[in-house]
DNA sequence: CGTGATATTATGGTATACCATCATATGGAA
DNA sequence: TTCCATATGATGGTATACCATAATATCACG
């Protein structure tokens, strides 16, 4: 359990415990919970659900082919991410979303965000460097598709890459989570053709501003790269009588 | 469900609905699991649980009498905040806070409080402010006994009044939850003669600068807060050898 | 025809049962 | 005495059973 074990009688250097380590077989308890999680998760963020859908627990059991524990532990675990709610006399529902909760998303992205872009326009190495590089490359190869979901893939390469490229795990974390609660708004912005021009574009500004160590341009590149996906947001949020979606 | 209810025969104006939903009973399905958790939670939170510990189903079972059912749901609920991690092969264990990532939430904690702060500073109306001074002079009175948990429940109250105020509840949320992880480090940092004297002092300088409508006195001054508290928990987390906490 | 009471169903909350695995203990053989 | 093998217990993963409640349907009565 603990580094107080029995010593073999030959001696293990660091090299061979760590050629050793390299060796093991990454034991994948893969549970049940943990695919039905992540499968539900996905159907949810996919939109294969609707927003205020009922999630009946014994209906998913069916459809997933699982007991209620695990659904239930499940639930437990989506709502506590957001994208569940519960509902009093009713149970689980997909989580709805309105304008003044995501307005509070992309603020939290806003600071979030623009903390880790200017921290990577100010450390990123080379290798960090290429890799944006690489990623707004084959983003401009395959934005004549227009697919909403290639560049939603290649939009979340490219901050994964900031965030991870400066230590940033837990924010990365945290904003991953939030993008899951508002993924049909990334999808339907996204969708906006616009968007698709213009989303490229500020991942541009914010590169470049990075290969030119320029923490603050390259924050407010970001913020504009938000602010900008938050307006359209708006738009589709706001006009309708009920914000439901 | 929605607005298409049948019409009674005598009008409901909005005044009377809104009369009759005051006279709702507030029905407080209060379920085993959410008292368990909050119970459980309190107690990691606490402290009465160390870190590293082994939480064995059965045995909270006993703790918290309740069933196995209960139990699970409520620990992947703490799973999913990040007060419980599930350890390969051993099952659940409370939580483990290296240094690497207590700097990240003080991070976190910058971005997030330095930004509802200015907001704050920028909108805030005469009743917030009054709310803040009459915390602070709370405070003030209670400082004298050097109780680290009053301190703390102040701090909570002043940091929840400022994002509260300017609509940011998710935020809030995040920042909660990101202090109970450091909750051992809150109390120990607090503890610290130096910080119960500036911690106060800290917040009034913010207070001050929310008084006079100075959002960027107010970020700056709440940024030296946390990089004060995030000082001492380094200085607690790090010369150890194995930064066990 | 409707109105109210009762039966039925759906559904979430809770408890329990069963199983596989891993750690530990126990005991026997060399 | 040492070491290996089997037994035993602890523990998490999973499934199922049971219950209370709320919504719905059915039916009898006026």
């Amino acid at each position: 359990m603990n580094g107080t074990m029995n010593e073999k009688p030959f001696a293990q250097t660091a090299e061979t415990v760590r050629n050793l380590e390299s060796l093991r077989i990454e034991t994948p308890p893969v549970t049940l919970r943990e695919m039905a999680l992540d499968r539900l998760r996905d159907a949810i963020i996919a939109g294969l659900f609707n927003p205020g859908q009922r999630l009946v627990e014994r209906t998913l059991c069916d459809q997933l082919g699982v007991s209620r524990s695990v659904i239930r532990e499940v639930l437990r675990h989506l709502e506590t991410e957001g994208l569940v709610e519960t509902a009093p006399k009713q149970g689980p529902i997909v989580a709805l979303i309105d304008w003044r909760q995501a307005r509070q998303i992309y603020d939290v992205r806003i600071a979030l965000e623009t903390t880790a872009v200017a921290d990577c326009a100010r450390n990123a190495d080379s290798r960090t460097k290429e890799k944006l590089k690489e990623i707004l490359q084959d983003l401009d190869r395959n934005s004549r598709k227009n697919d909403a979901l290639t560049i939603l893939a290649a939009t979340t390469d490219f901050y994964e890459t900031i965030f991870l490229s400066g230590g940033h795990e837990i924010a990365w974390d945290i904003v991953k989570r939030l993008n899951s609660r508002i993924s049909r708004l990334r999808v339907m912005t996204l969708s906006t053709t616009n968007r698709t021009v213009s989303g490229p574009a500020r991942m541009r500004e914010i590169f470049n501003a990075i290969e030119r160590n320029d923490p603050d341009a390259a924050a407010a590149a970001c913020r504009a790269h938000i602010e900008e996906a938050a307006r359209i947001a708006q738009s589709l949020l706001v006009p309708v009588d009920q914000p439901k979606l």
